[in-house]
DNA sequence: GCAGCATGGTAAGGCTTCCTGATCATTTTA
DNA sequence: TAAAATGATCAGGAAGCCTTACCATGCTGC
């Protein structure tokens, strides 16, 4: 029914009006001059009426082609924009990338994987937020963002998981508490001391230090508030190690060596779903930087 | 540098989804089912990146394709609305001409035209002025309009003229003037009558009866001061018969047998260039329905 | 007036593209 | 577990498209 008009045809005919004639069309789309002349007459036999002018020497519009020009000349531009557009985002120049980290990564980690980042791929728009680790797979798990890094504190069914870090647990407490000098600590040695229990806690669970948490009666999630806690000498408590804020000149981080617990931090993405050129740029590029720099 | 992004395939994309997968898709367009994979296939060749998820049975869509999938959509609307509107355009179910004719064409012969031309051509928008003849030429060598309808005093350069019809000159009188109730008249007839001449005067021009021209002292371009004047019976002029307005009860009109004249009216449109659809069409009918009834 | 150069149109051959039909691997369904 | 449906792959052939060579025509400068 419709003619398919396929676009090196239409190519042509501008060339014709922009270069002035079949031969410099020719030339301009490297290609022979009977190339172009058949290229028009099948166009013409397509659309039923001639498009340009027979006989006189000149190559001439008719004022069918006359109507024709400006449409042809929009459909052509549409298609190259598409084009453009579609090459920009496949080859990571163009796109968005949405990503979810737990805060402590958001901090600690990204501010250095962002920062190249967006030299590599200056077009590529970021988009981070940051929240408790079950958030962030809930976010990667309902679609709202691509990627997430975070811990998994167990396979969870549709992610996939990818670890890229070890992260230590230890025990903070201010400079000045008795267990501060430690180079490490044994979890024994905690016995008895005011154990401040956050949203990293956890991570004791199933371990022998577990049954400190039972006598802990204090829960903060929120890290400024808990902070706030241990510079006062409140308490003490465990963290991970990049969940520690080292720029808190009173705070100390003893390692744990015993029980040794680390969280594992890695990169969730949806399983059985290809990620966007952006976000798969994004994925390579974290994993480049976290191997580069020893996990 | 820019992929060409061909629109069968960009076709094939959209029956995919639409039809919800492969066979469908080729069932829906009228193709083999490899035919289909091998257009996907060469599309995200040239993207560089997968439109559709692979190893499921399932045809899904990568993110890439989603991205990409309303875009090209867009594109093949846009396609499809150029090339219906320009076969409409060739086929004469759409377009506009644009006529000039002298006064008494455009109210005596173009309305029974017109009403047979918007029956067969209902999509084609018409525009009718009129003016002089000279006018009328102007306008169609400038290209303000494409088809006049119009005697010419002479062959133009640029112009191409297609007689149509033969319009008999003769004396235009008032109901009780004594040359009323003649059948015909000669030349001589009118001498010593006072004429009034008009715009059609210079029709008698290099014939015996010229020299009546030069003893009026009347000359009336407007058609309606000119009719009010031979009602008054103040004189008579000369018009050819279609310029005689036949509903003016008082007036009579006698054909002027000695010199036999007339002016021949035609269809002009500018040499060399061809017409659009719509106006070749109207060309057709003009001269189909005039050669009908009889020139 | 005529050679020379430009225009665009035409014809035959070859290369590339694209489609088909048969077949395969995998997943879903009964 | 058999059957059906999914999409992928491959070889062969047809069609489209491009190129080289040649033709017809109109303009230009001597």
């Amino acid at each position: 029914m419709l003619p398919e008009l396929k676009l090196q045809p239409l190519r042509c005919v501008l060339a014709i009006i922009d270069q002035g004639g079949f031969h410099a069309a020719a030339r301009h789309l490297h290609r022979s001059q009977p190339a172009i002349s058949m290229a028009v007459r099948d166009l013409e036999e397509r659309l039923g009426q001639p498009l340009f002018e027979k006989g006189n020497g000149k190559a001439t519009l008719t004022p069918f082609g006359q109507w024709c020009l400006p449409r042809f000349r929009e459909l052509v531009a549409h298609h190259d924009r598409v084009s453009r557009d579609a090459l920009a985002m496949a080859s990571h120049q163009a796109g968005r990338v949405d990503i979810a980290t737990v805060p402590s990564v958001a901090s600690r980690v990204m501010p250095g994987i962002l920062a190249s980042f967006v030299i590599d791929f200056p077009g590529i728009e970021i988009n981070l937020q940051d929240g408790h680790s079950e958030l962030v797979s809930q976010m990667v798990l309902a679609g709202e963002v691509e990627l997430g890094i975070t811990s998994l504190w167990q396979p969870e069914e549709g992610l996939e998981f990818i670890p890229l870090l070890h992260d230590e647990i230890g025990v903070v407490c201010r400079d000045d508490h008795p267990l501060a000098g430690h180079a490490r600590l044994h979890w024994r040695e905690l016995a008895g001391q005011p154990l401040i229990r956050n949203g990293t806690s956890r991570l004791l669970e199933g371990s022998p230090a577990a049954e400190l948490l039972e006598r802990s009666a204090l829960y903060i999630s929120n890290m400024i508030s808990l902070t706030a806690m241990l510079e006062a000498g409140i308490g003490i408590t465990t963290l991970p190690r990049l969940a520690f804020q080292e720029e808190h000149a009173r705070l100390r981080f003893v390692p744990l060596s015993a029980p040794r617990l680390e969280r594992r931090i890695g990169l969730i993405c949806r399983a059985g779903v290809s990620l966007s050129p952006a976000a798969a740029a994004m994925q390579r590029h974290v994993m480049a930087y976290l191997t580069d720099r020893g996990a």
